[in-house]
DNA sequence: TTGACTGTACCGTCTGGACGGTTTATGTGC
DNA sequence: GCACATAAACCGTCCAGACGGTACAGTCAA
């Protein structure tokens, strides 16, 4: 068992993801944060030194995160000699809640300074570029992967109103089409 | 010509989704909305009487623009003998600047309070729903309509990053799986 | 001893909103 | 046609509280 404790740094993180799904971004002040991590004032600014630091923390870890995240599902389905493609999509189902939390930070940092996202903007862009263009059909893997993007960005804003048993059949055809772009 | 001027309540809502666009929803101030509609603070909150309510005004502008969009599809599409759900891919597609700026208002009423998207939430959860069931496919009706949620709502934050001459392909091929869809 | 914090006090600025005053449009009686 | 009344539309200022950030002395485990 190493699940041994999240750093502080993580946990003040995580508590900016919680505020702002929860009371939404202009209530992320360095108080609530400090509030909703069980740590001083002076600890988050020990970790970061201003506001916008945090902020820029959010974005990278999510970045990485993500990042990794495509990277497990190209050597899984390397090793498995399937697209890469249907593990991005199931992953994404498997981890829909966790997906969720995580991108509170687009929106924590659209609100205070948009400039933010721009890291984030051109890693994604050119990451969705590659997925499409790996693919014998990159415009019907665009639309694929636009529509996952419809799904991850509606939750976001709690737009994610889908009925269970509606979104398993969205899936199970999300994947059948994608395996049909490699024919 | 009937090309009145607009009211100073719609230039303030105009006002308002500029500053969320430009500057982000933390900057969205009665002071900053006041400067850009040329208007005293005094001005704005004869019109709306507090913050709450300059959200709801934005939330409610959006939502009866929107619904007067899908009317209007509808009706044509219905003329026409076409699939509404070609018109309403089509529309996105030629008025894509100001749809941007409109949903502005979801990012600023998610920054300030999340609850106030809850009529739009319904709004637009309905309105989905029975868009894709008004056709012989709805999970692929659904799958379609996700990736038009994915275009505008990328927009939101900037996300759109597709170059010009795959969009056009993208709408192409929108509108041909569209089409497909009632076969 | 050091790094990782806690706790408190404080400062300057920003922000929402209340409030009183002023201009403009619309009648209304004569 | 004109003085007057009334209300709608709007202006400018003021204030309490919130917020970001600084400073600094103290705690405490490794």
């Amino acid at each position: 068992m190493t699940a041994h404790k999240p750093s502080t740094r993580d946990t003040i993180l995580d508590a900016a993801e919680t505020v702002v799904g929860r009371d939404g971004a202009r209530r992320l002040t360095i108080d609530a944060v400090a509030a909703e991590a069980c740590v001083s004032k002076g600890g988050v600014l020990y970790h970061f030194p201003n506001k916008i630091a945090l902020l820029k923390g959010m974005v990278e870890r999510m970045m990485a995160d993500v990042s990794q995240d495509f990277a497990n599902c190209e050597a899984a389905a390397h090793a498995a000699g399937e697209p890469p493609l249907v593990h991005v999509f199931n992953a994404m189902f498997d981890r829909h809640d966790a997906r969720k939390a995580l991108s509170m930070a687009l929106l924590a940092a659209s609100a205070e300074h948009p400039d933010l996202l721009d890291p984030a903007r051109d890693f994604l862009s050119s990451t969705f570029q590659r997925l499409s263009d790996d693919t014998p059909d990159p415009i019907g893997a665009r639309l694929l992967l636009l529509a996952m993007d419809g799904l991850k960005l509606s939750a976001l804003l709690g737009f994610d109103t889908i009925p269970e048993n509606q979104l398993t059949q969205i899936r199970d055809r999300l994947v059948r089409l994608t395996h049909e772009l490699y024919q």
